[in-house]
DNA sequence: ATTTTTTATTGACCGTGGTCAATTTTTGAT
DNA sequence: ATCAAAAATTGACCACGGTCAATAAAAAAT
């Protein structure tokens, strides 16, 4: 019982994400309609929906395109040692991941795999993420008291809050790169 | 140019949400209908949005008052001044914030002012929180090195980071409170 | 009291995400 | 080539949050 993907399946579909993406980069991620994409692409609406189990899916995937080239860009610096060569390397991410209000939300809402099994591209990004840091601070200058894991979601946990406080009105004095250099200092490299 | 306010107003009003409360209460906040609350309130819809600004605004309000109550809890206890007893004094909070996810995604989309002197009920609490943890971490045997009101923004981030993995499918093996412990011990007792 | 002005309520209507039985297209067997 | 089974597509339809011009009720002015 082999269900056979037609190739027109594979079309539909990449006509269905380049419409999506064509629609983004004129409007932003928070301006799109669904209606809109199967217009541009020239299907049904039904259509969308046999290929996407709902409109989140579809920013899933093209969020982790985006974010994924991103993190490309990020592993091909020089191996960062230091706090803010570090922040410096992430710039790239932070900055697609603040770039909209609308993305910030729906990235941190599926940060994590939402069902058993069900781990969707953003979390699969948020894992290399971690990873990736888990890397750079395995021969960094930081301290060793804790394992470089722990010291990794450490920093997802203060980048979050870092980009959390930016569109925050209270706390928008501080600049986002001041606010994060303040907080990974202290946790990666304690003085007492 | 004052604009009075009628004591139907407030009437309707407490209406509006003594119905809302009963719907969480018997389904949950995710399963909350306008359409219900208005039936229950014996209202027409329009007086909803006369009354709130829509459906989230109503969804504050409820729980900002939950997380009040929550907080007042906390500051009932004994003053904690170790890892340990601080976890076990945010415990209502933690627990309120991770009883359904749809209360923790709105909770951290609302946890920041969403405009200029536009804060709302749940940004409100996030403020208290972080109050209160800074009044504890004051007197507490923690490091030095590092003003309190960065500690117990550290304590807010790493708290959201640990019930993000709670929620998450890949890291349900450590428990919540295992987790948060770690983060804690590392982030206010530093040994290197 | 009567009229005017302000404030509150109403419900028909809209936008948009999502569903599903019916239809069309493709595939594979004969 | 023909036909039956599987897969993809369609569009009318639904659910639900939210809007707004019309109406009703209350408060203020006369």
């Amino acid at each position: 019982m082999q269900k056979t993907v037609q190739k027109r399946t594979l079309k539909t579909r990449a006509r269905l994400i380049e419409a999506a993406e064509g629609v983004v980069a004129q409007n932003g991620y928070e301006a799109l309609r669904v209606e809109q994409v199967v217009q541009t692409a020239g299907v049904a609406k039904g259509t969308f929906f046999a290929h996407f189990r709902d409109k989140d899916a579809l920013m899933e995937i093209m969020m982790g395109q985006r974010l994924n080239a991103c993190l490309d860009q990020a592993e091909a610096t020089t191996r960062p040692t230091t706090v803010s060569t570090i922040i410096a390397a992430l710039e790239p991410v932070h900055g697609f991941m603040m770039s909209e209000r609308y993305v910030f939300d729906l990235l941190i809402r599926y940060s994590g795999a939402t069902g058993i099994a069900e781990i969707g591209p953003i979390a699969t990004c948020f894992e290399r993420y971690f990873r990736v840091v888990v890397m750079w601070l395995e021969d960094a200058q930081v301290r060793k008291d804790v394992p470089a894991e722990m010291l990794a979601e450490g920093v997802q946990a203060f980048a979050i809050q870092a980009m959390s406080l930016k569109f925050c009105a209270l706390h928008s004095a501080t600049s986002f790169t001041d606010r994060l250099d303040a907080y990974l200092t202290a946790w990666l490299t304690p003085a007492a």
